[in-house]
DNA sequence: GGCCAGGCCCCAG
DNA sequence: CTGGGGCATGGC
């Protein structure tokens, strides 16, 4: 059972990728990085940097099996976006990332994000910026992110850059323990350190629960969490969340 | 032209 | 601790 890049790419846990044709593009680890479906076989093969990033290890087929075998809707959503893997982003970008998104549209999130790229970042290829550094964001002042159109979350970008080393911290800690570290963080609750801990720390206990969630809880999931999704919770969300914004599932 | 968006802060009870 | 208003901005 292989990736799907479509559904891996955007299904809204990162806002780095634009899709042209058929190809996939973005800037990681420095470099140009570009995609299709096609070829990303032999290329993930000679490239650990992006197996590494495209979770390209994990028991991506034993999950999905576990999960599918827990309720018929969760089934068919899996079935219906079959090859959703959760990447292993940079934890600076989805902390940033994920300030960015709340009381935000996707689409908007992408636009702020290539702002900070282009306003911020290094240029790595023709009009191709990389996302910025720490270092690099601490040249911004609050007036100059709100002119940028950041609004109210720029005092959020401006504390995540002043606290930004607490980030090496969370490997350490159980995921509930990471999460009350990271709200410490201005801007940061439940929600977005849950996101932050899925996609930059792959941990699978985490849940994000933010409004499509919330309704797919209530009305699919009555009375259960995510310990009823155990030990794959994560996974399940993801698929959950994608099919609820997508449409929904086919049951 | 309103409504709403992968929420969270802050302040009342 | 729980509930609800306010928040910047642009896509639709």
């Amino acid at each position: 059972m292989d990736i799907n890049l479509e559904q891996t790419l955007f299904c809204g846990q990162s806002f780095a990728w634009t899709k042209t044709g058929s190809l996939y593009e973005a800037v990681l680890f420095g470099r140009c990085i570009r995609l299709d479906q096609q070829s990303f076989a032999s290329v993930v093969a000679d490239d650990p940097e992006l197996a590494a990033y495209f979770d390209m290890d994990w028991e991506y087929e034993k999950a999905q099996s576990y999960l599918s075998s827990l309720d018929p809707y969760l089934a068919s959503c899996i079935t219906r976006y079959e090859g959703l893997h959760l990447l292993n982003q940079d934890p600076w970008e989805v902390l940033i990332s994920f300030l960015l998104s709340q009381n935000n549209n996707i689409k908007r999130i992408r636009s702020m994000y290539q702002t900070l790229c282009r306003t911020f970042g290094s240029e790595v290829g023709a009009q191709k910026f990389a996302f910025p550094s720490p270092q690099q964001l601490e040249m911004a002042t609050e007036v100059e992110l709100r002119a940028l159109g950041m609004g109210f979350r720029a005092p959020y970008l401006l504390d995540a850059i002043r606290c930004h080393a607490l980030l090496d911290e969370i490997p350490n800690l159980s995921t509930e323990k990471a999460a009350t570290r990271l709200m410490t963080i201005k801007g940061v609750g439940p929600k977005v350190a849950a996101c932050i801990l899925v996609f930059a720390f792959h941990r699978m206990d985490a849940f994000p629960l933010d409004t499509w969630m919330l309704k797919v809880m209530k009305s699919r999931y009555p009375g259960k969490d995510a310990s009823f999704f155990a030990p794959y919770a994560a996974l399940a969300q993801q698929y959950l969340f994608h099919a609820e914004r997508l449409g929904g599932g086919v049951v």
